[in-house]
RNA sequence: GUCCCCAUCGUCUAGCCUGGUCUAGGACACGAGCUUUUCAAGCUUGCGACACCGGUUCGAAUCCGGUUGGGGACGCCA
């Protein structure tokens, strides 16, 4: 068997094309068949390269990997050849116009076509007007290089939106005129923006290279992809693409369309993150650390930033985020949010600080356990409860008021560092007050 | 307007084909609680749906018809 994903490049490859391409390749490797891949770029005007990239960019990034590559431009005489044989078998007609182009004459007949997912449906021809099949530039139209190409191409399974059911029967009477053997055909439902109707930006119908830059794991994209429309069953709701193949069958594609969530999307990038192995998630999240001025490629100590990750890799849900989230683990001086200003300036803690920096520096051994000891023992002595100095104290070491467990935090970020911030943290409490 | 598709919690879905095991299961979101140095995470728990009407049947979420609602297509765009 054989399949095809049919993007054209007049725009970016969205949600809804990605999925389209996600159950045709997971169908053909289901099955052990061929992916095809072509490119409809037939409208010279609106074709761009920019676009091209994207797409063949997006598609391996969610590892959809093709098996064939073809492009339509490229095919331009073979559609004319096609036209001159409906043409001559008196078929289609010319213009009167005298343009030069080729329309088809719509048989009168009613069809029925045995959709995989939508069982049979019908259609009276009779109310479909002659159809353009060479345009008067002699570029073919949609509906006509499509059905040259499922021919030559033998693709056997159209899997695509059901946006295209209303082309059936178009393409369908020129497979019969043509003698060409019909292909099965599986329309999916569409997905729906948030408001229900088409996706718009706002509802997420940016191009998958947004996700991307977004911080969404390509893994969490195809996982949420396969979920709109089809389930694993057994509840499941986490499955690698891999392990999709052999549970995956068109058949049990979902008739009715689905509506775009992204926090579901969200939750199941977060839940991705978590499972990332550490080194995998350090390469990951590299590119958002150099664009935000965090990490050069030559600054960079490897085993801090894995450290780091380990202390919000739990918390996170976009890559982005979490970039964010640890940014005050890079930057020489931490910016202080506003927030955090009035619980940092709410009393003098300078004693208490100054405690801390001298017990730190001499601890021996600067782990978690041993920093909580010296921390709880400090401001035992000075007559404070925990959180009385601990929330001043995350807010000198990080400018914020919320992040991860206190003394991990303090381990991770070093010893050199602590003790730098919170000198810091006393100098600025004196000129602040004075 | 014409034609086509669809209809289970707010959202994604399981169940529907092969009617009874469904006082309809799971997930996201939302509420509450536990945990706790904060925020998350995690765990426990709550809220929450078979669109409506009629038919078939001993029995319907499941089969049939209609209504309503939603979506899509009617380009020398793809």
């Amino acid at each position: 068997m054989r399949v095809r994903f049919a993007p054209s490049p007049t725009g970016y490859l969205h949600i809804g094309g990605a999925r389209t391409c996600l159950f045709n390749w997971l169908y053909a490797r289901a099955q052990g068949g061929s992916f095809v891949l072509r490119i409809e770029d037939t409208d010279q005007a609106r074709s761009k390269k920019e676009y091209l990239e994207e797409i063949l960019f997006s598609l391996k990034w969610l590892g959809l990997d093709w098996d064939e590559l073809h492009y339509q431009s490229q095919r331009f005489d073979i559609y004319r050849q096609v036209a001159q044989k409906l043409l001559d078998a008196g078929l289609a007609y010319k213009a009167e116009d005298g343009s030069g182009a080729v329309i088809f004459r719509m048989p009168q007949k009613t069809l029925e076509i045995d959709d995989m997912i939508h069982g049979k449906i019908t259609f009276d021809t009779g109310l479909i007007k002659d159809q353009v099949l060479i345009k008067s530039d002699q570029s073919p139209t949609y509906n006509f290089a499509c059905v040259v190409d499922d021919a030559a191409m033998q693709i056997t399974h159209i899997i695509r939106g059901d946006d295209h059911i209303s082309n059936t029967p178009k393409q369908v009477v020129l497979y019969e005129a043509l003698g060409y053997p019909l292909p099965k055909f599986a329309h999916i439902p569409m997905i729906l923006g948030a408001g229900g109707g088409r996706m718009s930006k706002r509802a997420g119908a940016t191009a998958i290279s947004e996700y991307r830059s977004m911080g969404f794991l390509s893994g969490a994209l195809v996982n949420y992809l396969m979920l709109l429309g089809w389930s694993p069953g057994n509840n499941q709701e986490i499955i690698a693409l891999k392990d999709a193949i052999a549970k995956f069958d068109i058949q049990d594609a979902n008739k009715t369309a689905a509506t775009f969530d992204m926090n579901k999307l969200l939750w199941l990038n977060s839940q991705y993150i978590k499972s990332c192995p550490i080194e995998e998630l350090a390469e990951l999240v590299k590119p958002f650390l150099k664009e935000r001025n965090l990490i050069s490629d030559n600054n960079f100590d490897g085993k801090y930033l894995e450290d780091v990750l380990q202390l919000f890799k739990e918390r996170a849900s976009t890559l982005a985020e979490l970039s964010d989230a640890m940014a005050f683990f890079f930057v020489k001086d931490v910016a202080m949010d506003p927030a955090a200003a009035e619980k940092f300036f709410a009393q003098d803690l300078n004693a208490a600080f100054g405690a801390l920096r001298s017990r730190f520096a001499q601890l021996s051994d600067f782990s978690p356990p041993r920093i909580e000891e010296d921390f709880r023992r400090t401001a035992a002595e000075m007559g404070l409860s925990t959180k009385q100095l601990i929330h001043p104290l995350r807010v000198a070491l990080s400018g914020k008021t919320v992040g991860p467990g206190m003394f991990e935090m303090i381990a991770t970020l070093g010893r050199d560092r602590t003790l730098e911030r919170i000198e810091r943290a006393i100098q600025l409490y004196k000129n602040k007050s004075r």
